[in-house]
DNA sequence: TATGATTGGTCAACATAGCTGACATAATTG
DNA sequence: CAATTATGTCAGCTATGTTGACCAATCATA
């Protein structure tokens, strides 16, 4: 870097070339574009940073004391959301080597949270869903995450979660949004 | 988990008393709260994670090349916006424990990414700083993800801009944003 | 029906990036 | 001078990702 070192000034400043692309500060009145200032980008960069920390913090608290760990709760969660996906469809999701989820599968089922049936259609198919027990643990973590966003999106009303979904939405890789258009029917694109 | 198992309903229900306590759906016309229904936090949750992985993911990419992770660009990114940060300047912002830090910082010195000088005031005092091999490769980094952010605010407005940044700065515990208030002048709280 | 693809699992080995605990050195501060 | 602070280091452990190899059951199709 260089010139960012110093975040002074509010004036904007995208003249590197290399993020304009889209002639912010032009001309108008609100000066449309003042948002892609570096110094605005580098606070959504921590912000995503910060925020993601300390929004799995909680969860990560409560996990580390039943032994378990952010890749369960990634589990859990997805297979709560959904159940009777394959493992497949979990893999998808996850992003991971199926030896990656294979250890924490295996975990979540030989301690009862998970449970398996053969598919019906596809008899190949390990059908996933929450034991009674994993029920309960999932419904403790989401809550728990829950409450971080029904307090934020309380503090900021519905026009900022609006906002935020969108930039949100924005940011993703083109692929994944079609899983969340699937489930949340009135998922802003 | 159980009745959130079925994404179906536009209709707002909040009802399972752990995530309500501000109670939305009241009466009046556009509903306000309406964004406070589970499936509205499941979703938020979501993004949180699918976002927070495809913003990293390009970064990780680059950095595999050169046998760097995360927790490198961690260090450069920080060390960028702030040079001459001490060490335990450093440990406060990314909270993880000094040997942690060591293993990595350690190695960044040692294949000249950064460099230390000793404080003026303090001279037990290790002040960080990028080198110009430093500085090279945190502009490459940085830019990569100010232009995933550049894109996503362009093409959502400054309104929706707005709105992102209120909601995660309320999703950070509170002592964080002492330091982004700091970093950022006109920084929303 | 035989073949090839898909679904899922397993073993082994490795890398990254966190953690704890213990201890050391140098400099500052009271 | 004594206590505290800033930093570094050694040793070992854990969680979670990775490759590569190989296997079994099932499905789909030529």
């Amino acid at each position: 870097m260089s010139p960012e070192n110093t975040p002074t000034g509010n004036v904007p400043r995208v003249k590197s070339a290399s993020i304009s692309g889209s002639a912010p500060q032009s001309s108008s009145g609100p000066l449309k574009g003042l948002y892609l200032r570096k110094q605005d980008l580098r606070r959504g960069i921590e912000l995503m940073f910060f925020a993601y920390r300390d929004f799995t913090g909680e969860a990560d608290q409560m996990l580390s004391n039943l032994d378990l760990g952010r890749a369960h709760h990634r589990v859990i969660y997805f297979v709560g959301r959904q159940p009777g996906m394959s493992v497949s469809d979990l893999l998808a999701i996850l992003k991971i080597t199926k030896q990656s989820l294979s250890r924490v599968l295996s975990h979540l089922i030989n301690t009862g949270y998970i449970q398996q049936t053969q598919g019906a259609r596809d008899k190949r198919q390990r059908l996933l869903s929450l034991t009674k027990k994993g029920e309960a643990l999932e419904a403790k973590l989401t809550d728990l995450q829950c409450r971080r966003f029904a307090a934020a999106y309380s503090a900021r009303g519905g026009a900022a979660v609006d906002g935020f979904v969108k930039v949100l939405s924005s940011l993703l890789d083109d692929e994944i949004r079609a899983d969340l258009r699937q489930q949340y029917p009135d998922h802003i694109d």
